[in-house]
DNA sequence: GCCGTTTTCGGCCCGACTGTTTTCAGTCG
């Protein structure tokens, strides 16, 4: 994979070329955006040149003939001339000085220039030596945030899964709530699009006393440190790892704020363009006409209907095409948490799941679930207790049982079953037959080889025994990769085979992720968005994993635990 | 260097905060 090499390098020849004499501010930001382009590829680039040639490398947004040559030398011969020459002038290394925070290409060649410090050990021992703090633009205070910026940087885990931020926001937001202090208040930024891993947590109130806010804020149990604070934006450093931004708008503010907030950056740069075409300006402060006056910033959707825009879930703004649908008033209707109906992945205490069948069943009917289907692991999970034919047998009848006294939920006969090594399902095609549906998935084995891991899933499928493929690249965000599998062959076997793909939404999998989710889009398939639970508290993840499928663009027809449990049967029987 | 719903030339998003300065450059989002 060239991807993550090249985008390194071309956001390097960008900080290279801020330090020319000339202003080239626009040709740094062109290969910033390349570089941005590159790295959130999810084809190899080299795989694109290869089908395409440079006219495909050049088909990709903010990349012309320029940098398209460039990249095509470094794929054919693992260099880049570019690159090369403007090393030889600044030899230092960029990527690491510049992730410390607030240091820049600018700070870190006078550094270089001045004391010949090229990379964060030499920066170490200057800053030890104190040697910093007399350099012209540089003081005391300069020393010390560059100190604490190495430390941060060399205990930070990098991004945070959503699953782990996602509660600490919301936690802030009630304390803040809670404070009387502020008035509206409302996550933004990466967490509010629910992107899988979030960078920093974004935070908006309303208040008329907004220095009390900032000093509420400051003292916070969750605040380790205050990075930076003035009248109307702090920034914190939380002891969970993550920087904190909290800012403070007026109310006939705070919709125009919300909407710059959240991002992305590129949907962001999309809108304002069309303001800016429409005559208006548009910051995060309102959408301004000729004369200055705000015409819409109280709420989100007056500013996109003022722009001639739908407004769309914040899931979707990624500027993956919903700018262009959005004028045209054709963003798909994507699923909502209201039409889940159903659950299709839940463990019970017969594997190892907390909960009894019981537990786990009322659990699910206060949330409003209609059914859930009671899905323990086959007996290849030892570390699970997985059940054999034989105790399954038992297991189902108990479900019989428990489905007797019941009311207003229904519970499905169903199991999570390995798939072999050798493709093979870990229990016998009796037991399966005595289910209403069943979910396999790979559990063992994951460092196949691509070929024959991706063999090993369509063998299954084709067993005519899977009804859902569970999980299907088995990654841990932030600790397993995904396995390797050529996930447009196992689109297609489970368009042949009507086997339905799974979005598990327990937040440390996620998986199908939002892009796997676009891919699968253009098969005939369908999904089902299900939690994994394994305690009656999982049960109400279901959120993650319906906002991974927005990310995706599902819309509810796609996704089966969307319809009733008598249709959702049948679809099961054929 | 990239790009095209006024453009193949002339634009390119916009503002907050900080430290080190006497009015601003650098960094960040």
């Amino acid at each position: 994979m060239y991807n993550s090499q090249i985008a390194e390098m071309l956001s390097e020849i960008a900080d290279m070329l801020s330090l020319d004499e000339k202003d080239r501010k626009f040709e740094v930001r062109a290969y910033r955006k390349a570089a941005l382009t590159i790295s959130g590829l999810q084809e190899d680039v080299a795989e694109i040149y290869k089908k395409g040639g440079i006219d495909a490398i050049m088909e990709l947004p903010g990349i012309g003939k320029g940098i398209a040559a460039s990249v095509k030398e470094y794929i054919e011969t693992g260099r880049m001339s570019k690159f090369d020459d403007l090393k030889k002038k600044y030899p230092l290394d960029f990527k690491s000085l510049t992730s410390i925070q607030g240091m820049g290409a600018k700070k870190a060649f006078k550094l270089y220039k001045y004391l010949k410090i090229k990379d964060v050990d030499d920066l170490k021992r200057a800053v030890s030596k104190h040697r910093i703090r007399d350099l012209g633009g540089f003081g005391e205070k300069s020393e010390e945030d560059i100190s604490k910026g190495i430390a941060i940087m060399e205990a930070s885990m990098g991004r945070m899964a959503l699953g782990a931020a996602l509660p600490e926001a919301e936690d802030i937001v009630r304390k803040l709530n809670e404070s009387g202090l502020v008035g509206r208040s409302a996550i933004a930024g990466s967490t509010r699009r629910m992107k899988e891993t979030v960078g920093d947590l974004d935070i908006l109130v309303t208040s008329s006393k907004s220095e009390k806010v900032m000093d509420f804020i400051s003292k916070m149990e969750e605040v380790e440190d205050v990075v930076l604070s003035g009248p109307t934006k702090i920034t914190v450093r939380l002891r969970i790892g993550l920087n904190c931004d909290i800012r403070v708008v007026e109310q006939d503010s705070f919709g125009a704020a919300l909407q710059y907030f959240t991002g992305n950056k590129d949907h962001n740069v999309k809108v304002r363009q069309i303001a800016i075409r429409l005559g208006y300006k548009l910051n995060e402060y309102g959408l301004f006409n000729k004369n200055g006056r705000n015409v819409a910033g109280k709420d989100e959707e007056s500013i996109y209907k003022k722009l001639g825009m739908e407004i769309m879930d914040p899931e979707m703004r990624e500027d993956r095409g919903e700018v262009e649908l959005s004028l045209q008033h054709k963003i798909p209707k994507v699923v909502q948490l209201g039409d889940m109906v159903g659950d299709l992945h839940v463990h019970t205490n017969h594997s190892d799941g907390s909960a009894t069948i019981l537990e786990m069943a009322n659990a699910a009917r206060e949330i409003g679930r209609k059914y859930i289907g009671i899905s323990d692991h086959s007996k290849s999970e030892y570390v699970a207790h997985g059940m054999d034919d034989k105790q399954f047998e038992k297991h189902l009848s108990e479900i019989d049982k428990a489905n007797e006294k019941l009311e207003g939920i229904r519970l499905l006969k169903s199991a999570e079953i390995d798939i072999l090594k050798d493709g093979s399902l870990d229990l016998s095609k009796k037991t399966i037959s005595l289910m209403d549906y069943t979910l396999a998935s790979i559990h063992t084995n994951l460092n196949m080889g691509r070929e024959e891991m991706t063999k090993r899933v369509i063998l299954a499928m084709e067993s005519g025994y899977v009804s859902i493929f569970a999980h299907p690249t088995d990654r841990i965000i932030n600790v397993r990769k995904p396995i390797d599998i050529d996930l447009d062959k196992v689109f297609q076997a489970a368009e042949d085979n009507g086997v339905i793909l799974e979005i598990d939404g327990y937040p440390d999998r996620l998986d199908l992720n939002d892009e796997n989710i676009m891919r699968a889009r253009h098969y005939k398939v369908k999904f089902s968005i299900d939690t994994d639970s394994h305690s009656p508290a999982h049960l109400s993840l279901m959120r993650y994993g319906v906002s991974t499928a927005k990310r995706g663009w599902l819309t509810p027809d796609r996704v089966v635990n969307t319809l009733g449990v008598d249709r959702l049967v049948r679809l099961f029987r054929r």
